[in-house]
DNA sequence: ATCCCATGCGTACAATCGTACACAACGATG
DNA sequence: CATCGTTGTGTACGATTGTACGCATGGGAT
């Protein structure tokens, strides 16, 4: 009863507009797009979001908390008895080889911010929070914040390279920058 | 013999995809921008670069071109004696603090890379490139292929967050992974 | 029952874009 | 000198875009 107005629509365009922006990438977003694919008229996306900047800080906040959930669902499953390197870089495989386009996503994201102003707190706030769930599986914060640089950094590597995926010498890296020493023997030429 | 006239144009016509790049990000790229750029009509831009993936990906290899060399100057300037965390951190820090936008602009190449096939091999060759010039200051290949990542990561936190660059904290980490313990004391809070 | 307004919808418009094409200028070749 | 092909230029066209606006509708409030 009560609502005078239908949040679902407005919930199914956001959705629509990230699954645009998962398939065309962020250039590939428009208000006309985002109709055809939430199977709405054109009217309705312009009226939910009288700007395209609008529309897109929704659709990257939701990507962004998909993203979010996802590793938090991953941190709070892990072993904590395993070395945590090769936990992480047994899932940082999983998700390369896995949903490659999810990856994509959370660079298309950074990739807006650079130029956006209204993105840059979004972006900020997707790093801070991996690094702060990261943090319960080492040592301190400013730990964490470097594996989050370094996983950044090999994603790109892979995803812009076709090198396929270093497990174990991912796993060496991050047991180095962690400053444990579980099994880091020589790095994998 | 040849050409009494122009090899100087379409180099003028590169020069000023590069600053609209720059200036206005790939989004912003265009014939007409271009054209207005490098103070040349219209019709000029596309006769020399008849589509605008040709264009885009000069203007890239072009900005690409130019970072490279300029890491590749530091590299052969480094000193040896000292220790490489130390004066890689230093010159991050130069690099991000001085000319911010330089740096915005590989991350501009590697997303532009992400999407589109043909920059693919542009951005692999950038990535391989650093971690060969690196490699001179570290004990192998795949440890410069880290560093190079945990570079990516790091600048893209610093250019995302608002959070100052941490040289000692970059130091410390760059140390680690660089299994040098030249001056890794208890990383900074 | 009547009115009001938030919500939804369809269409239209101005601007911008990439690209094509017709023509002008000029150097090289016979 | 005449001719031709390369280079340079201006304009135009079709497509696509963001956004605005007029109108329909349906449920609360009176």
């Amino acid at each position: 009863m009560g609502r005078r107005y239908d949040p679902e629509r407005r919930q199914r365009i956001i959705d629509a507009a990230a699954a645009v922006v998962r398939e065309r990438g962020i250039g590939g977003l428009g208000h006309r797009a985002v109709a055809a694919a939430a199977d709405v008229p054109l009217g309705s996306t312009t009226y939910h979001f009288a700007t395209l900047d609008d529309l897109m800080i929704a659709a990257l906040r939701q990507i962004n908390a998909e993203w979010l959930a996802e590793v938090e669902h991953w941190v709070e499953g892990v072993d904590p008895a395993a070395p945590p390197a090769d936990e992480l870089a047994r899932w940082l495989g999983e998700q390369l080889t896995g949903d490659r386009v999810r990856m994509e996503l959370e660079y298309e994201l950074y990739f807006a911010a650079l130029r956006h102003e209204g993105l840059r707190p979004l972006a900020a706030e997707c790093l801070d929070e991996m690094a702060r769930m990261l943090a319960r599986l080492m040592p301190d914060a400013a730990t964490a914040r470097a594996v989050v640089a370094l996983i950044d950094g090999l994603t790109l590597q892979v995803l812009l390279a076709d090198r396929p995926y270093d497990r174990e010498g991912t796993s060496a890296a991050l047991a180095r920058i962690m400053g444990v020493d579980g099994d880091n023997g020589p790095p994998a030429g």
